[in-house]
RNA sequence: GGGCCGUUAGCUCAGCGGUAGAGCAUUCGCCUUACACGCGAAGGGUCGCAGGUUCGAAUCCUGCACGGCCCACCA
């Protein structure tokens, strides 16, 4: 290939769309299992249908890259499973939001099922935009295993997950009060739920007591933030003995008084004292009131004018309110935790329907929503003088992820999975080969990350970089271990695969029989008597003779119910009307993906791979699982990590990975976390097609430091100027999603949802140093192009290499080892910034500059020099693009081509087996044989020398023409090294005439001359015939003073830097203690640095003399 | 309220017991035929504050301030 074919700038756009391309026709991507041992496996973390990917994503993604493209090359059969997640909730908020802003429908005017046809369209749209994003970034999955949570295959692992978990007694219905969505009218996990503090007011309510005795108080009080919640109320609850309460609160109090720093000290004084004054004055009224209540007596509920008792709880606080309490189990999960207590003596009202309005049980309130009911209530209570007081106060409320609502506290039937222990335990991965025992499904999650447990195939979780952190969030919160409520209210997701029916004796026996013909595989029932206890209907006697019975079945697969609905639709039967939460389906991700429970039946996609057992070829299930590594954001170890762990273990026995990398958030310039709805959100190909996918992943490994999450500061590309504009530093506008353009005035937005504003493109200039590193690798490429010729390969002896280039080699070998160490260590920053330096530092900055000569002259050749050069520069390069391709996929591919064509063989000594693509060529072997310290020693003497002449030019403003004469006085081994490097230095230092000596005197005055300490000690460089400083070309320094003043000032405060250094020096060798105790070989270095620091002073005082 | 994390050069971040580092930005000089998205050089930090441990602390311990996250929650 001619070098002119070679353009001077990397067009990324083309070269991206061509390669990527590439890769995919050549079908390298695929994964199909084989012979081979080494396997990795990353299962991506399946974004949701709804949304576009942002930087976050961007973050996700590029990191599994990044790992799956390293493995790779080093050989491993590599799967890294692609997909996208139905997400429930999200996703059918946004098209129902849809649906009423476009059409004004709500989704009971469609219909269950044209709703989830129109999501199921959405869901092609979004899917498809998403699998684009990726595919612009370079992700390399394997497209051809692409799942998405509701495929046929996915399904079939829901299905058979929970018919185990029913039959295990391990899902179970029941009435919870849970968080509720009036919205969306379902209910959420309490992951779902974000707070927030709003504004808001604290009443305390007079409630009457019922007859009232003499000495005994006309009213409780009870505060509340809720108020309408009242007409809910089904008790009032007072401490069981609020003295003794308060007592030993007083005496806690008093022992932290004690500990207390000065600081907190009045503020605690203050509590005691309030705590005292409350044991004085209100004890005595709720020890009263306790009394009462043992002796039954009630209150009068008002507005409802209902009596309710006066209980006895420990929720009630004495040091808080009234001190009294009321308790609404239907509407608040403290007091329904009281109700569950006091079952016998209080009853559970709820007074909510789904649609968030108030039920009949809120008598002539009901049908107002919330809002309504509260200022009703309001003021018929402040109408009766039952409103004793009103506080303002910040109340933090529940808000759903989704909808945004207010989040209920809702009384209603859900289906949950027991996650704690049961006695007897768990069988885990029951009648496999890998079955297990376990406390419970939260404790086998536990037992993967502490203690001895290992799994079958001896494997622990362990968290990257810092497990200790990361196991620790994701500990604390499976050791709650509280059930998970899997239902949800919604129409869009996996249907919960139960049926139930009410039968009477008749119909039992009829239902008995019938199911006697179906195979006791496809389906498993429970009976439940009115109360809701379990009924054993096999025993004689109880087949309802008592009264109709609940039966709740569950059909194992799709077969099994069309199988049976001919059985089961005469008796009544009906399928739950509820979805399945999302992360129970994207918790069976790493295993429903590859078949399980059966590859053979899976069926995939049309041109999809096969996941069944062929000739000689594993099941991908068999093959695959256990998997390697999850890679994903902190948030998520709760959310789906600790699931997956529980599931795979549950499921098929074995972890589904057994490394977890938590990378960084990314957050804006203000530390904010980055999201589309906030108006901060960079769309990754909004960067990839300014700067290009490369740059962009080069700045995302550069930012994966560690456990830090990561500011990127935000620029909005004006619309109207086209410049940059800091996000951060700007006027919003009348919204907060608009901002002001400083040069125009004029409006914009951000979002692209504010009809008639112009909207900018959000996009962050750190990518440039991703873009610069992506044009310096193309041009040193191109140099070595064009100077490589059609190089052909000779191996090479040790005698043909010259010193620099076994210094590039040493430097290699140390690049190549750093890079992997820190790859293997979940460490991407260390990884690409030792790249970096060593390709830009080392081979662009030296290296090259110093083989330049040996390349252009072909003279030199003859004595193996221009050969010698070629070849190790067109290995430096071959090895330089291997260790960036995991981080820069695309130039280094196209590079490689090139490459290829020019030097199609390459080695040193031998020549390396070809590869026609970078993406799975093999990663570099380490050159321990080439490490050479001594002479990196020398290079890095040859550099300081070089640039202590480079810094007197500088300095003097000479030229970069003018050749000059220097002398360097030196002596032992460092000059006989210096001299063998001499033609370096003459050419890189600009030299005509260069002495070396251990006696070079200083050249005279006249001349001049200025010294300058080198590198290690006892090298001092001069250099003669250029300008005095007081008469420089310029005159005038930068600072308006003359240069040589301004040298001497310099010079100055370097002397007096070093004096200080000195000093501290000559009194830390000087203390006994530090030479006694401290290990001999610092005392040795210190006393090195001391001799070191006293021979550059003489040289700067003796430099300093000279300038007069 | 409980827990976790952070505070290092103007910015974004490394370093985590032995002389304060990188990239960007800044200043100065260069269009030196691979690269001005570049080359050469320079300046810039009492490592949030206060104590303690140590011969020695940015690094370990304690407290405080500020910022962030997670969990619980004030009826």
């Amino acid at each position: 290939m001619a070098d002119k074919e070679i353009p001077k700038t990397y067009d990324f756009g083309p070269t991206e769309e061509r390669v990527y391309r590439k890769w995919l026709d050549a079908g390298v991507l695929r994964s199909m299992p084989d012979q081979r041992s080494g396997r990795f496996v990353i299962m991506m973390p399946l974004p949701n249908v709804t949304g576009a990917l942002h930087m976050g994503h961007a973050m996700d993604n590029v990191m599994q890259d990044l790992l799956t493209r390293w493995h790779r090359m080093k050989g491993d059969n590599v799967l890294w499973q692609p997909g996208t997640d139905h997400a429930g909730i999200a996703t059918q908020a946004v098209v129902e939001k849809r649906l009423l802003e476009l059409e004004g429908k709500t989704r009971h005017d469609l219909g269950r099922e044209a709703l989830v046809r129109r999501i199921w369209e959405w869901k092609d749209q979004n899917e498809a935009r998403i699998v684009s994003q990726q595919q612009r970034m370079g992700c390399s999955c394997d497209w051809g295993r692409s799942r998405f949570t509701m495929d046929e295959v996915c399904t079939a692992a829901v299905r058979e997950c929970f018919f185990r978990l029913f039959k295990d007694g391990l899902v179970y219905r029941g009435v919870r009060l849970v968080n509720w969505d009036c919205l969306l009218q379902t209910a959420v996990s309490d992951d779902e739920i974000i707070t927030e503090v709003v504004q808001g007011h604290f009443w305390h309510l007079r409630y009457p007591v019922k007859d009232p005795k003499p000495g005994e108080p006309a009213h409780v009080v009870v505060a509340t933030t809720r108020p309408e919640t009242m007409l809910g109320d089904t008790a009032v609850a007072c401490h069981p003995d609020p003295r003794g309460c308060l007592e030993s609160l007083i005496r806690e109090t008093e022992e932290k008084t004690a500990k207390a720093s000065a600081l907190d000290r009045p503020a605690i004084e203050a509590e005691l004292e309030g705590l005292r004054a409350r044991l004085r004055t209100l004890a005595p009224h709720l020890e009263k009131l306790r009394d009462m209540a043992k002796d039954g007596r009630q209150v009068v509920l008002p507005l409802a004018e209902r009596p309710i008792p006066l209980v006895l709880d420990e929720w009630a606080k004495p040091e808080m309110g009234s001190g009294c309490v009321k308790i609404t189990p239907g509407h608040d999960p403290n007091d329904y935790a009281v109700w569950e207590r006091q079952k016998g003596l209080i009853g559970i009202v709820s007074i909510l329907r789904p649609d968030g309005t108030l039920n009949e049980n809120a008598g002539r309130y009901a049908g107002m929503d919330v809002k309504g009911a509260r200022e009703a209530v309001l003021s018929d209570l402040e109408s009766r003088s039952l409103i004793e007081a009103v506080e303002d106060r910040e109340i933090p409320i529940g808000h759903s992820d989704r909808s945004r609502t207010p989040i209920e506290p809702f009384l209603s039937k859900q289906w949950f999975v027991r996650m704690g222990d049961r006695e007897g335990g768990v069988e885990m991965a029951a009648g496999t080969t890998r079955s297990f025992k376990a406390g419970g499904l939260a404790q086998a999650a536990i037992d993967a990350v502490v203690g001895p447990w290992k799994s079958g195939s001896g494997l622990k979780l362990e968290f990257h970089p810092d497990h200790e952190r990361y196991s620790g969030i994701y500990l604390a919160w499976l050791k709650e271990k509280r059930d998970w409520c899997i239902s949800r209210q919604l129409w869009w997701g996996h249907r919960i695969p139960i049926w139930t029916a009410s039968l009477d004796a008749v119909q039992m026996g009829r239902f008995l029989e019938s199911v006697r013909s179906v195979p006791a595989e496809d389906l498993y029932f429970r009976v439940f008597d009115a109360e809701g206890k379990a009924v054993d209907v096999s025993k004689e006697g109880h087949a309802g003779e008592g009264g109709p019975l609940e039966v709740q079945l569950c059909l194992r697969s799709s077969e099994a119910e069309r199988r049976c609905s001919d059985l089961l639709r005469p008796l009544g039967f009906v399928q739950d009307p509820d979805v399945l939460d999302t992360w129970f389906s994207s918790a069976l991700w790493p295993f429903s993906t590859l078949g399980w429970p059966d590859p053979r039946a899976a069926s995939v996609n049309p041109g999809q791979t096969s996941l069944a057992a062929v000739e000689g070829v594993q099941s991908s299930l068999g093959y695959y699982y256990p998997g390697t590594c999850l890679v994903t954001g902190r948030d998520i170890i709760t959310l789906w990590v600790a699931r997956m762990i529980m599931m795979g273990l549950y499921c098929v026995g074995d972890l589904p990975f057994s490394h977890c990398f938590i990378h960084a958030n990314i957050l804006d310039g203000k530390g904010e976390r980055m999201s589309k709805s906030r108006g901060n959100g960079i769309d990754p190909v909004d960067i990839i097609e300014r700067y290009g996918a490369d740059a962009m992943r080069y700045i995302l490994c550069e930012m994966q430091t560690g456990t830090q999450d990561i500011r990127l500061p935000v620029q909005a590309v004006s619309p109207f100027t086209e410049k940059l504009l800091d996000l951060s530093k700007l006027k919003h506008g009348p919204s907060i999603f608009t901002y002001i353009c400083p040069d125009s005035g004029k409006e914009f937005d951000v979002l692209g949802t504010l009809s008639g504003l112009p909207r900018a493109t959000l996009v962050s200039d750190r990518f440039e140093v991703g873009r610069a590193f992506c044009t310096k690798l193309w041009n040193a490429s191109r140099f070595a192009f064009m100077n490589l010729g059609e190089h052909p390969f000779s191996p090479l002896e040790g005698a043909d290499l010259r010193d620099e280039d076994r210094w590039i080699l040493s430097r290699l070998a140390r690049a190549i080892e750093t890079v992997t160490e820190s790859l293997r260590q979940y460490g991407p920053s260390v990884a690409i910034g030792a790249a970096r330096e060593f390709f830009w530092s080392d081979l662009c900055d030296w290296y090259i500059e110093l083989v330049r000569p040996r390349l252009k002259d072909e003279s030199s050749a003859v004595e193996g020099g221009a050969r010698a050069a070629r070849t190790v520069l067109s290995f430096a390069l071959d090895r330089t693009l291997r260790i960036l391709h995991p981080m820069v996929p695309f130039i280094t591919e196209s590079l490689w081509e090139r490459l290829n064509s020019q030097a199609p063989v390459r080695g040193l000594e031998e020549a390396l087996p070809k590869a026609d693509f970078l993406v799975n060529a093999a990663w570099p072997e380490p050159l321990e044989r080439f490490k050479d310290p001594a002479i990196e020693a020398e290079f890095e003497r040859l550099r300081a020398v070089i640039r202590a002449i480079r810094d007197l030019r500088s300095k003097h403003l000479v030229p970069a023409k003018d050749r000059l004469k220097a002398s360097i006085r030196v002596r032992g081994e460092a000059l006989t090294s210096l001299k063998r490097l001499e033609r370096h230095i003459v050419s890189q230092a600009g030299l005509c005439e260069l002495r070396m000596d251990a006696e070079v005197s200083s050249p005279p005055a006249s001349a001049a001359a200025v010294a300058a300490w080198a590198a290690g000690p006892g090298a001092e460089v001069f250099v003669e015939g250029i300008r005095d400083l007081g008469q420089g070309p310029r005159g005038q320094g930068p600072r308006g003073q003359g240069p040589r003043s301004q040298e001497c000032e310099r010079l100055g405060k370097q002397i007096a830097q070093l004096r200080v250094k000195i000093e501290a020096s000559e009194k830390r060798l000087a203390d006994p203690k530090f030479t006694d105790r401290a290990p001999a070989s610092i005392v040795e270095t210190e006393r090195q640095r001391r001799a070191l620091a006293k021979g550059q002073l003489a040289a700067l005082e003796g430099q300093l003399k000279s300038l007069g």
